[in-house]
DNA sequence: GGATCATATGAAGAGTTCTTCAACAATACC
DNA sequence: GGTATTGTTGAAGAACTCTTCATATGATCC
């Protein structure tokens, strides 16, 4: 069936107001296609803005100002070389989190499904 | 430190512009605080609508319009039990996602960081 | 120094999203 | 049946996000 959670298991994710606000904000940052983009992009290994900006197939400026914000979330950072700046994945936590979203995400019970509520 | 990426590890998320535009909607819906705390608090066990009202504190209509959101992603879903309807997460795939991103997110170099391109 | 390449930044507009309020629907209780 | 309870739905507005265009900064090359 694919359906029914254990229960509350040993590692259940608790989460006060604030901490709701950072996860948040963080994960916002994931929840864009032109991000996703960047972000495997770079999970591929670092790149320069423009090369990123080709590979996604986005104008260099809208590149930039999505690093910015991913820079400002500490999710990349970036390095100067030579006229190019070479961007990477900030750490390894940034990758994982990459990896299980997309392998979780791909593994769900396929979206839209909309029946409010029925009754057997 | 607690910086750099290994390179392609053999796991490398790969995502074309399709499912990158999946995911980015899946992960949207993590990605407020509000629904944050809804999942949390459903990660615990089964709800009613009520009841998950009082526990994120907000006014139950918001809550509804949520749950309708996350149900047509596919992330949890609601079962009638006599006046009420009693929500759950969807299955294990949910509850890990929510685990791994409150985990990593919680363990990320954290937040706000805005040098933009300094040069050593 | 002046031209050029690579990136960043600011402002503006289109499009979304979230919340609230008011009304509606389904179930249970008497 | 009527009334209370529990949830859903729709419309509307405020707030936010993403992209584009134009311009600015910094580094390199001649």
């Amino acid at each position: 069936m694919g359906h029914g959670v254990k229960g509350t298991s040993p590692s259940a994710a608790a989460l006060d107001a604030d901490s709701a606000v950072t996860v948040a904000a963080t994960l916002q940052a994931l929840a864009t296609p032109s991000r996703l983009l960047m972000l495997t992009r770079l999970r591929q290994g670092p790149c320069a803005v423009g090369e990123l900006a080709e590979a996604v197939d986005m104008e260099q400026s809208a590149v930039s100002h999505q690093l910015r914000l991913l820079r400002a979330l500490g999710l990349v950072s970036g390095r100067r070389s030579g006229r190019s700046i070479v961007y990477s994945l900030y750490d390894n936590h940034v990758a994982q989190l990459l990896d299980e979203a997309i392998y979780h995400i791909e593994h769900l019970g396929l979206e839209v499904e909309d029946v409010p509520t029925e009754s057997a």
